[in-house]
DNA sequence: CAGGAGGTTAAGAGAGGGTTAAGAGGTGTA
DNA sequence: TACACCTCTTAACCCTCTCTTAACCTCCTG
């Protein structure tokens, strides 16, 4: 797990980054807006535990901004008891958890370890009639029965259930799943045979059809 | 684990008790402050969900007086975004922990663990099928018996039984573990293989598998 | 009936992962 | 200080599974 701590009380700021390292959890600390913001556009962290008072960009602005960019690392907002009021704008910003100083450090470890498996334990799954691709889970069933489905027939899989009901064309087929890197040969036909193979054969109704000249669906029935 | 469940939305309180219930949390329900403290004096509860605007005594009230007659069962309190302010209220009033509505119920979940766990002072575990590791006290069993695991093992451990049953990429196990001092050379292929042989050889089923391409996983069932 | 689009099959290369053993570095103890 | 012990890193090698490739087949259409 990797944080980003930031606060600008360098003692506050060095407790809790000795206190993590205990519990064996890396940290990067910040002690102002700016250097945070820049930290958060070149890093992947687990979750940012962001003091709202800091000097040259407050802790509220950073949030707004990073959510602004399409950034949703979990935050955690530090403010003083008296200045409580701030944590209705901290939510509204964009900030999943709070703590009020003086905390704890275990609470701080506790909120960090809950947020940070909520967003990566979240299992998104895609289904289309009796197919289900859970996603985190790199596992695929079909009328529950678990199937094996090879990397890259998984990819094409994903591609096709985000698709269905609607055709994808052999071309954005193998942009999305080979991206620059394009075999020069058939490769696309025996993926998609081999899928076949897996999601269809003893099965009824077939999922995976063939529109000649468009390219291919994934869905129940087929009209027409 | 048993719950009180106090709440006088009906719709709300049977989706809460439904879902726990799926959990396999039991859970009391009171629609209202008196029957809620009557419960309470009754029974012992592992944690109360309490929401605040209850007809007859409200949450507040109810937290107030538990804690007056020496109750310290944990309390959650239920709380809407615009009445934020009544979280002040609610700590001073004995209060462990709030959720701002609507929230999510696997949240609501993980913060009853963490409740339940604290206050009745076991040491913080994380179990896996099997598999359990004792944070505080460095220990980590399997079916019971107790299993040696190297420093660098409990790390790997740690995050894999955390992120369970998703899959940890390579990438992020690095990161995770070695932080920024990481080891140029296969290190990792070491660490797992002997971390296999220490939770895994000599046990059924195995526990520790590996996605080609995707990561690692720690799970009982793997549907290949 | 020829040509094109797609389906089927099998073989070889390659990547990714597993296994093993040796040595460096650290720590506790006599 | 010297020794024993433990863990981590490193590198070499092996093995398995996946992907690519190419050749051939089938079906439909013009």
């Amino acid at each position: 797990m990797l944080l980003l701590v930031v606060e600008d009380d360098a003692d506050l700021a060095a407790g809790i980054i000795d206190f993590l390292e205990l519990e064996g959890i890396s940290s990067d600390h910040a002690n102002n807006g700016k250097s945070a913001l820049n930290l958060i556009r070149q890093h992947s962290y687990d979750v940012i535990v962001l003091d709202i008072n800091l000097p040259k960009l407050n802790g509220l602005d950073v949030c707004k901004m990073m959510r602004q960019e399409g950034n949703d690392t979990p935050v955690i907002m530090l403010t003083a008891l008296d200045t409580l009021k701030d944590k209705i704008t901290g939510f509204a910003q964009g900030a999943d958890d709070y703590l009020i100083k003086p905390f704890e450090m275990e609470e701080l470890i506790v909120r960090c370890r809950v947020l940070s498996t909520r967003k990566s334990g979240q299992v998104t799954r895609i289904t289309v009639g009796p197919l289900v691709y859970k996603l985190k889970l790199n596992e695929v069933t079909r009328d529950g029965k678990p199937i094996h489905v090879s990397p890259i027939g998984m990819k094409i899989l994903e591609v096709l259930m985000r698709a269905s009901p609607s055709i994808v064309s052999r071309d954005k087929l193998i942009n999305d799943v080979w991206g620059n890197d394009i075999p020069d040969s058939n490769s696309l036909k025996v993926h998609l045979f081999n899928l076949r193979k897996q999601i269809d054969t003893d099965f009824t109704p077939k999922l995976l059809h063939t529109i000649v000249g468009k390219g291919f669906v994934l869905r129940e029935e087929l009209n027409t």
